[in-house]
Order: C-alpha cells, then sequence, then structure tokens
RNA sequence: GCGAGGGUAGCCAAGCCAGGUCAAAGGCGCUAGGUUGAGGGCCUAGUCUCGUAGGAGUUCUUGGGUUCGAAUCCCAUCCCUCGCACCA
C-alpha cells in the first residue's frame, strides 16, 4: 500500500490543491512574483518547465515562511509569429505540418482549425494550464487572461496615454527590412536566409557627368580627397533614371532601392556599362578622375557604380594594379590622404604586397578590406591638408558636408547578401513612413532607468553589468507594427502596438485581472485606471465599489517583489518593463528585484523546437513524474546557470526521491530513547535548516537541494551506522522527518503533500510553516566528538589498507595535555609566525625542547588541514577524547571487527603513540 | 565585430569577489566488498600518480606575471554561451 508511486501522489494532491493558491489581500506580508508569461505558439518543453518551476519553488518557499504569496499567469498572444504558421498550415507546409503534428501531438482536429492564428495561441494556452498545473506550479489561475482581451487592450491603451503624455512616444521614419512581394516589413522568422544582415547607411558620393549625376555609395566619404577614378562593370546594364526630377546614371537594382527610400524614380533608358568606361566625372572635393573597367562591381550593391581610392581600399588597389600591368591606365597613381600607425605611405598597397595577393577575386580581398578599414576608423588621422582629424570624426563631418553642399544623399543598404524572404523574394530596404517609436535614447529616460536599477536587487549580481550596458546602448525603440495581433495604436489605428511594447506593466494588471472582468469594456475609460493604479479621483467613475476593491488590491500587491526571466531578455524586455514604470508609477510603486536565468540544453545541445531537440514536458513529467523533473531542474544546476537535460540523470533524480520515501516511512515511527547520537543528529539538522533557508532566499535552488536532500541524508547514513545492532533509532527521528518533508516540499510537493499525511502532519504541507533552526538544540560539543570519531575511522580505514596486514587489534593513542595546550595556543594565535616563540617562552615547554617545537610545527599543519568550523569550536570547547573514544569502544570494535583499545600516548610503549595530535591521536594497528 | 558571462578531475558542478584551511564539497557514472531469492535496490569503500602507517608528487583551458604562497589577483591566448533591435 506504500509503495512509492509518483503518480499517485500527484492526483492525491492535485484534488487537494484545486484552488488553494488562489491569493488574496490578507493580514499577512505580501511576497508578489512574476514571471514572463508565455507565447504559446507550441508545446512547452523542459526549458520551458524550469522557467515556470524555479519561481514556484521560490513562491512555496516564502508561502511556508508564512506570506501571502501571489504567483499569476497570462499568456501573450500579441504579434506575428502565429500568423505565419497558421499561412503555413493553410498552405500546408510539411515542415510546420510535421512540427505541430508530430512534435507537440496536436490532434488532427484541432490542427484544421489552426488555419485561425488566434486558435493556434488558444489551444497552446490551456495546454501551458493544463501542464503548468500537472506540474504542481502554484498558480492563481483566477487572473490568468491574454493580450488580446478587450479588458487588457483598454489597459494598455491607458497606459500609452501616459507615455505619449510624457512626451515618450514619437514619430518618425525608419528603414526596415521590406519584401515587395508579400508588401510587408519582414522579421527574422520570415527569411529564408540573410537573417544576421544589417541595415547600413551609405552615403551617396555625387559625381558629375555633363548634367548628370552618378552616385557612389561609400561608407568611408572622407576618403573623396583619394579618389583617382570610379569603377563601372562594363558587362551589365545601367539605367539613366530622373531621381527626384535630376538625371542619375546607375544599375537597375539601384534604381528599385532608391524608389523604397522616399525618392521618385523614373527610368529612362538603359546605358551598356562599357559605354561609361573612360568617360570623365568630376566632385568638387577631388576634381576630374575617369571611370573605368572593373568585373568585381556588383550592380545589387550600393548604386553599382564605385569611387576607387586605390591608396586606401585593397580592392581598388588591385584592380588598378592589374590594369596597369596590362599596360592601360599608368599614368594614375593612388592618392593617399590618411596616416595610420602600422602602414606605410599607401596602406592598401603595403597590406596588399605583405599578403601576397595577386587576383582582385582572391578569398582573402575581403578580410584584407575590413583589416585596413578598421586601422584606419581606430587609429588613422586624416593629413594636415585635408583638416589633420581622426579618420572617426572626420567620416561623419565629411557625409555631413556632403549631403549639405554637394547633394550627397543616403542610401540604406545590407551588410550582407543576400537576403531572400521566406516567399523567396529578395529583401530590400524600405523606409517606412509614420513609423511610431518610443524614445529610449532620451538620456532624461534613461537616468531615471539607471537611478532606479540601482536600487534594485538583480540575481545574479552579475547581470547588473549587462543592465547598465543596455540601458545605455538602447535607442529608439519602433513600437507600431502593420501586421499580427494586438492593441491598435491609439494616434493611428492602422497600426498595432508592437507585442514587446505591450507587456511592460502587466504585472500591475494581474493584481486586477480576475476582478476588472466583471466590468463592460467600453465603460474601462483612462480614469478608470487613473484611479486604480495612480489613486486618482474623477468625476462619473463607474462601478465605484469594484473600482475601490481593485485599488485596495493593487496597493497590496504592487510593486512585484520579483521578476523572473530567461537571460536573453535583458536587453529588451526586462529593460522595458523598467522605463515604462518609472514613467507610470509612483516611486513606491517601481520593482523591487529581477532574477535572471540561465538556458536549457538537451543532450549538451541547445533546445531548439524548429530543430526537433527538445524534450516536452508533459512527456517528462509522465515518463519521471512531476517530482522528479522539479527536483531535478532545481538540483542539476543554479537557476542562472545553463542547465542540461540528461534522462540518465533524471532517472537517478527518480532514485533519490524514491530513497527519501523509503528512509522517512521507515524511520518515522522510530520509538527508541534519544542518546547523544540523536542530539547530535538534531543539533546538525537545525544547520541543515539554516543554510537550506539561507540559500532559498538567495534563490539557490541547487544548493539548497544539496543542504536539505544530501546533507541530511549523509547524516543519517551516519546517524545509522552509529546505532546499536539492537535499535532502529530514537523518537527524534520523527522530529528529523518533519523537518526533512518539509525542507523538500517546495521542490517535491506531491511527495511532500504524501508524506506530510503519514506524518500526521496539519493540513497541508504546502502551507505548514517552514522549519526553523533553534539555538538551543545546537550541541557543538557532541558535534566536534563526532567529528574526531569519523575522522579517526577514516585514517583508521585509510591506514588499514595500506599495511596490507591482517589486524589483530587496534590502539587509539591519544595526545597529552601539553600538545592540547600547545593546539590551544596556535589555534587562537593571530600571528602563526611568532607563536610557536611565545610557547617556548613557557618553562615547562621548554624543559620538553625539541618535543615540544616538533609538536607545535604539527599541530600547524594540523590546523591549517581542518576546517574552520572544526578548528573554531575547538579554541572553546576541549574535546574530552577519552570520555569520546570509550563511549565509542563498541561501535569501533564492531567497524574493525577487532579489539580496541583506548590509552594516554604519556603511558604508551610504542613509538607511534608519540605522534598522538588532538584530535589526532595515534593509531597503532597490530 | 561590439556588449555581457563562462571554461575546475570520466560527466555535471562547488570553490574564485575577501590568495594559505584545496588533490579541490556534493551529485552522477564506474570499480570492489557487504546485504539480498542471481539481478535491482540499499549499505560501505575506492575512483590524477606514487606509497606496507594516516603521507608525498603533479593538477583547476593555455602561456606569462604579482606573491613566501595562486584554481583564486593581474596581463595575454584559445574555446564556449547569451544579446546586438522591430523578434517573441
Amino acid at each position: 500500500m506504500n509503495e512509492f508511486d509518483l503518480g499517485r501522489f500527484e492526483e492525491e494532491a492535485q484534488e487537494q490543491w484545486m484552488h488553494a493558491f488562489e491569493s488574496n489581500p490578507s493580514n499577512l506580508e505580501k511576497f508578489y512574483l512574476t514571471v514572463a508569461y508565455p507565447y504559446p505558439s507550441g508545446a512547452m518543453h523542459v526549458g520551458h518547465g524550469r522557467t515556470y518551476i524555479v519561481p514556484d519553488v521560490i513562491a512555496r518557499f516564502w508561502r511556508m515562511r508564512g506570506k501571502q504569496v501571489l504567483y499569476p499567469m497570462a499568456f501573450h498572444v500579441t504579434g506575428a509569429p502565429v500568423i505565419g504558421i497558421s499561412k503555413r498550415i493553410a498552405k500546408k507546409d510539411p515542415k510546420t505540418i510535421h512540427l505541430y503534428r508530430d512534435l507537440y501531438k496536436v490532434p488532427q482536429k484541432v490542427l484544421d482549425e489552426f488555419v485561425d492564428p488566434l486558435t493556434i495561441v488558444r489551444h497552446f494556452a490551456s495546454e501551458y494550464q493544463r501542464v503548468m498545473t500537472a506540474c504542481g506550479i502554484s498558480i492563481d489561475w483566477r487572473r490568468r487572461f491574454t493580450t488580446v482581451d478587450p479588458t487588457y487592450s483598454k489597459f494598455i491603451e491607458w497606459q500609452w496615454k501616459h507615455l505619449y503624455d510624457a512626451g515618450h512616444v514619437i514619430k518618425g521614419v525608419h528603414p526596415v527590412r521590406y519584401c515587395t512581394v508579400d508588401d510587408n516589413p519582414v522579421g527574422d522568422h520570415d527569411l529564408l536566409e540573410g537573417d544576421k544582415a544589417e541595415v547600413i547607411k551609405f552615403t551617396l558620393v555625387m559625381f558629375r557627368y555633363g548634367d548628370t549625376f552618378i552616385p557612389t555609395a561609400t561608407l568611408r566619404p572622407e576618403t573623396i580627397h583619394g579618389v583617382t577614378n570610379l569603377w563601372a562593370n562594363p558587362g551589365i546594364t545601367y539605367v539613366r533614371a530622373l531621381v527626384d526630377g535630376t538625371p542619375w546614371i546607375i544599375s537597375k537594382d539601384a534604381a528599385e532601392k532608391l524608389a523604397l527610400q522616399d525618392h521618385i524614380v523614373e527610368i529612362q533608358n538603359e546605358i551598356a556599362g562599357r559605354d561609361l568606361i573612360d568617360k570623365i566625372v568630376s566632385h568638387p572635393l577631388c576634381g576630374k578622375v575617369p571611370v573605368l573597367p572593373a568585373d568585381f562591381v556588383d550592380p545589387d550593391v550600393g548604386s553599382g557604380l564605385v569611387m576607387s581610392v586605390p591608396a586606401h581600399a585593397p580592392f581598388d588597389y588591385v584592380a588598378l594594379r592589374d590594369l596597369q600591368h596590362a599596360g592601360r591606365y599608368t599614368n594614375i597613381r593612388p592618392v593617399p590622404l590618411i596616416k595610420v600607425e602600422g602602414y606605410g605611405k599607401i596602406p592598401a598597397q603595403d597590406a596588399v604586397e605583405r599578403t601576397g595577393i595577386t587576383s582582385q577575386m582572391d578569398s582573402c580581398m575581403d578580410t584584407l578590406t575590413q583589416e585596413i578599414y578598421s586601422a584606419e576608423f581606430s587609429k588613422g588621422r586624416l593629413f594636415e591638408k585635408y583638416g589633420g582629424k581622426p579618420v572617426r570624426v572626420a567620416r561623419d563631418e565629411i557625409a555631413a558636408l556632403m549631403v549639405e553642399q554637394y547633394n550627397s544623399k543616403i542610401m540604406y543598404e545590407f551588410d550582407t547578401h543576400p537576403v531572400v524572404c521566406r516567399c523567396g523574394n529578395k529583401v530590400k530596404v524600405k523606409i517606412l513612413h509614420d513609423q511610431w517609436f518610443l524614445k529610449y535614447s532620451d538620456p532624461a529616460w534613461k537616468k531615471q532607468v539607471s537611478d532606479h536599477l540601482g536600487d534594485m536587487a538583480l540575481i545574479p549580481q552579475e547581470v547588473r553589468l549587462e543592465f547598465e550596458r543596455t540601458i545605455d546602448w538602447l535607442k529608439d525603440w519602433a513600437c507600431t507594427r502593420r501586421v499580427g495581433l494586438g492593441t491598435r495604436f491609439p494616434w493611428d489605428t492602422t497600426q498595432l502596438i508592437e507585442p514587446l511594447s505591450d507587456s511592460t506593466i502587466y504585472m500591475a494588471y494581474y493584481t486586477i485581472a480576475h476582478r476588472i472582468k466583471e466590468i463592460e469594456p467600453s465603460l474601462l475609460t483612462p480614469e478608470v485606471f487613473d484611479y486604480i493604479f495612480l489613486g486618482k479621483e474623477s468625476v462619473d467613475l463607474p462601478e465605484k465599489k469594484k473600482l475601490e476593491t481593485m485599488r485596495k488590491e493593487f496597493l497590496f500587491w504592487y510593486p512585484y517583489n520579483y521578476r523572473f526571466s530567461a537571460k536573453d531578455l535583458i536587453s529588451n524586455h526586462l529593460t522595458f518593463q523598467l522605463f515604462h514604470h518609472v514613467t507610470i508609477f509612483p516611486k513606491d510603486k517601481l520593482p523591487l528585484g529581477m532574477v535572471v536565468f540561465g538556458m536549457g540544453l538537451l543532450n549538451g545541445a541547445k533546445m531548439s523546437s524548429s530543430k526537433g531537440n527538445v524534450f516536452l514536458l508533459e512527456d517528462a513529467v509522465s515518463e519521471f513524474g512531476a517530482d522528479t523533473v522539479r527536483m531535478f531542474l532545481m538540483g542539476s544546476a543554479e537557476p542562472w546557470q545553463d542547465f542540461d537535460w540528461r534522462n540518465e540523470l533524471v532517472i537517478s533524480t527518480k532514485k533519490q526521491i524514491e530513497r527519501f520515501y523509503n528512509t522517512v516511512l521507515e524511520i518515522k515511527d522510530a520509538k527508541g530513547e534519544p542518546d547523544d547520537i540523536d542530539r547530535w543528529l538534531i543539533s546538525r539538522l537545525q544547520s541543515h535548516i539554516d543554510r537550506t533557508t539561507a540559500a532559498l532566499t538567495n534563490f539557490q535552488t541547487r544548493q539548497a537541494l544539496q543542504e536539505a536532500y544530501f546533507g541530511i541524508e549523509t547524516d543519517l547514513k551516519w546517524y545509522r551506522r552509529r546505532l546499536p545492532d539492537d535499535c532502529d533509532g530514537s523518537r527524534e527521528l520523527h522530529t528529523l522527518c518533519s523537518a526533512w518533508v518539509r525542507l523538500l516540499a517546495p521542490f517535491i510537493p506531491f511527495t511532500g503533500e504524501y508524506l506530510w499525511k503519514q506524518l500526521a502532519g496539519e493540513g497541508l504541507v504546502s502551507f505548514a510553516p517552514w522549519p526553523v533552526a533553534e539555538r538551543g538544540l545546537v550541541n557543538t560539543r557532541i558535534e566536534l566528538a563526532e567529528e574526531l570519531l569519523a575522522r579517526t575511522v577514516e585514517d583508521i580505514e585509510s591506514i588499514e589498507k595500506l599495511i596490507q596486514i591482517i589486524p589483530k587489534s587496534i590502539t587509539i593513542s591519544l595526545a597529552p595535555a601539553w600538545k592540547h595546550e600547545i593546539f590551544l595556543a596556535i589555534a587562537k594565535a593571530d600571528d602563526r609566525n611568532t607563536v610557536i616563540r611565545e610557547i617556548m617562552k613557557n618553562d615547562a615547554m621548554r624543559k620538553r625542547g625539541k618535543e615540544a617545537t616538533d609538536a607545535a610545527k604539527q599541530c600547524t599543519t594540523l590546523i591549517h588541514r581542518l576546517p574552520p568550523h572544526v578548528v573554531e569550536p575547538l579554541t572553546q570547547e576541549r574535546v574530552n577524547e577519552m570520555a569520546v573514544f570509550k563511549a565509542a569502544k563498541g561501535f569501533l570494535e564492531k567497524e574493525f571487527g577487532v579489539p580496541v583499545h583506548i590509552t594516554e600516548a604519556e603511558s604508551s610503549e610504542h613509538p607511534k603513540a608519540a605522534t598522538a595530535l588532538p584530535f589526532k591521536p595515534a593509531i597503532i594497528i597490530e
């Protein structure tokens, strides 16, 4: 009947927990924690499991410590990904179907409905709730909501009104990756290729050719002074086009691109590349230069024409050299304009010759270009005649000058090619208008956030720097979208609020989520929320009674104590939510702390649904049991470290729970009279309680398990070893079991509830009082005695192993009192270098001569070797070694199977006896 | 490339911030012995090298440095993880 059966424990506990974790304001002190809510577009895997179990363990811990704990959950449904997913399912994309049908095990009937994106998130949201419940996560589900609920949208509108009023919402233009076939911006998940491509700002340097401009796109406008020629590809076709009414010559691709970047482009006629060769063009900053032929010029990069600076660009240098080797254009000389440490007068020439590159098609060309580019940017200086400024300064100045005075324009381009949309089309850069931004670049706003960050608790400490850097680095955030699910943007209802921007203060919404549902959404004006969250009275507030209740609830819970999330959200969500909080809430309602998690691995490889490298949480629970999954996830690494799920290790975790279970049932009813060894066990228990409590207070779940599980288990092993044969232990074991079960309950609550009942504990263990260490039960004397005994046993064992004789007897010979004096003097000494001299000043010691100095040296070594938690109490309390060993004589004889004699070293003839030291008796095996 | 974090015995992982107490906790795996109805479970011991007395030697990515003394501090090096923005 008492068979270990996690499934049964789970069933029984679930029944009792039904509404147990619904939490309301009370007289208790509150503890409010939240986790980043999930975007339920797929099934939960064990990585998600940890994300929600860590806070649960913390929640359960504080609940047992008598706090009013709130742990709510909701679902983030805003955004575009599910739209793409439903489209792909509608199109019967085999990969997507495989993922959802085979990996996530969605029944065909449900899958058919996934052509509606909302169905996907609804389905998985309820799956999440079901699996989280199965894991024993103690959530108050009454507060569940999704981010597309009309009520929530009202809340978001209120939030944005405040952001807007504070001047943080601004309108602007923004270059984005754009697919002209889909007619939409493309996110990373929409890309087939080039998901690392960045949009870079090029300057178009406008060369004049008659009445026409020939623009060249460059990242290095400052090198204009060194231009010796342009490059055109003779093998391609260019176009002459009117760009904003002015004639330009550019590649066809460039014409299309410019049309997306705020230019009106009318193509007039085509021009063969070869017809441009040898034409003379000019620019005010470099004069007249010819157009030369080059095959490396790509029509799909920039304007399709390139300005050539052979002194500083390896490509240009080699291309020119090749032509000159063929005897052409031999009058052109590279014109240097930048001096840079480590290179000669003409850096490009220098670098090319050093590496021995012979062809412009050499693959090293790119690295070489990068090398020169970096060197000149970081250390280069323009020649005096060009102003003498560092490159990094001159570059921006010259670019600005060109735009102002020399007709230059900005052109956006990707840094890598190609960039391809899922639809197969090439992605281009488009400038979006009416794009709204959150002005995270605002230094005043940044300062508010970083000031508050200084007051926050951050776990682990190492992330503080990362937060600081993030605040520093954040630029304006495009906060509206054209596609996806979400709340309409109030100042342009054709757009939606971007998903990361509608999820920054919802922790406040949880406090009222279950009550606000009772109010008709249309009544939820900004004034209503102003009242609930800011206490601002206004006339005609609807449902005043309900609002008052909500106001009270908000005041009770807020601010939240801790926000939990994986570390990948530091650079956006976790920092954003601080920005929003400082704007909307008063100082006393600002977040108190954050806990940042590491990532999850599966068998050493990164977990990834798209690669199929996942282990579903539900499968883990049914295969190993919820408690096993929990204990494994909490014990294999601290929350902020990466963890690795390996089935073999999980199996052994299950065995550990079973061992714990069996042990408790075995010993809980022991009836013996308590003895010294019981006092030892209980004394040790006090420090395990202290250390487990401290660890959990610091969110160290692994450390806590080490103490609460292995610490106590190890003690029990020694305890049982020390018991006489005919004894099963004392009734103190019941006390130990009671504390032990409670210490482990946050980790393995299902087994915990079952055992708690077996121990006749009151109510649910989930709400049982957390054990508190009692100073009065700590017995240093007995702990020291056991320590001495255990160390001696270890010594005897290691000697027996070495000497390979069959022992007939063991003699333990104890150090004399004068050695204790020396030991004590050294242990207490502040300066261990001079203490020996001090000791030898004593007449009695001096009489012993070398014997005493030797003993002092040995004591010093010994004291260094003993752990401080042993040495420290030894200076307070002298262990009566004779009494300890006499009492343990029976035990030792049982252990080693030979007669054991205890003697005073001073009265022994054996030469070994002289080696006896305090806390390390001489051992003579014969 | 930039920003942050990290590399410890077969594996996971503590220690590092506050240098000596470190051959380095704990867990897993493995080996041996015990218990047991082979097995499993449980208990005990071992698990860098050497050692017929509880000890010694060489280790903490690699290479330097500081120090009487470094896994711990400094510099460099190689490798790994996360983030780098319109994406949840």
